[in-house]
DNA sequence: CTCTAATGCATAATAATCTTATGTATATTT
DNA sequence: AAATATACATAAGATTATTATGCATTAGAG
């Protein structure tokens, strides 16, 4: 059972950059399966979210790309440079507050699993 | 120090209808009040924001609204309707699961009560 | 060995949903 | 008297997702 898709909105990029952070480096279709498989099938990221975003990040100057060939296919990992080292952790800062002022505000005493 | 706009998308109906179900009713202008101090003056819900919303959900059959004048001024009070609580708590339940879903790809510490 | 599914990138058209700006009017506070 | 707060509303614009489409390579099933 997906989320709706709406819930996704807003925090695409800070997932995004939580995974580079925490894999070193990624590469986009590497990136939709991971966290498919840790959302338990919930988060399908789609290519067309996927991508713009991730040229984004580039263009914000907080990721590089190695690109790499696999074979005959080109494959571009994504790294955080330092700059998105520090924006990840402010980020990841910002959403954590904000669920927990959502907490308060949806009155979720306790941790659903 | 505000939250950035991006987070509340895919969020800000549910918090209103959970406003709604604590409060019995309430009015527009009162919500955007009521958010804003339960957030801490984080969440400034803004008036392009929210009476499109509520229009949605009175569209969707999920309020009543009732309408009173407070001296020469009309007040516009919003109610669950009972479908809109059906739907207020399976929307609660989808954006608990979500976080929860959250807090293992970001890798939070789980939060104490 | 051939066909299908999976891998891997990308972009355009569309939709949803917010911000910002603007408008109108009444009530309260300084 | 003037400024601020209360209270509704909508339009233009921005952002950011979905859906659809396209192209190409590789792996696996029959």
């Amino acid at each position: 059972m997906m989320y709706s898709s709406e819930l996704l909105k807003g925090t695409l990029k800070t997932i995004v950059l939580k995974q580079l952070e925490q894999n070193n480096r990624m590469y986009g279709y590497e990136i939709t399966q991971r966290v498919k498989e840790l959302s338990g099938n919930r988060i399908q990221i789609t290519e067309g979210a996927l991508y713009p975003t991730l040229h984004a990040l580039e263009a914000e100057g907080l990721v590089v790309i190695e690109n790499e060939y696999i074979g005959k296919r080109l494959r571009k990992y994504y790294c955080l440079s330092s700059t998105g080292q520090q924006k990840t952790k402010e980020k990841l800062n910002e959403l954590a507050e904000f669920m927990a002022t959502l907490r308060i505000l949806l009155d979720l005493k306790t941790q659903p699993i």
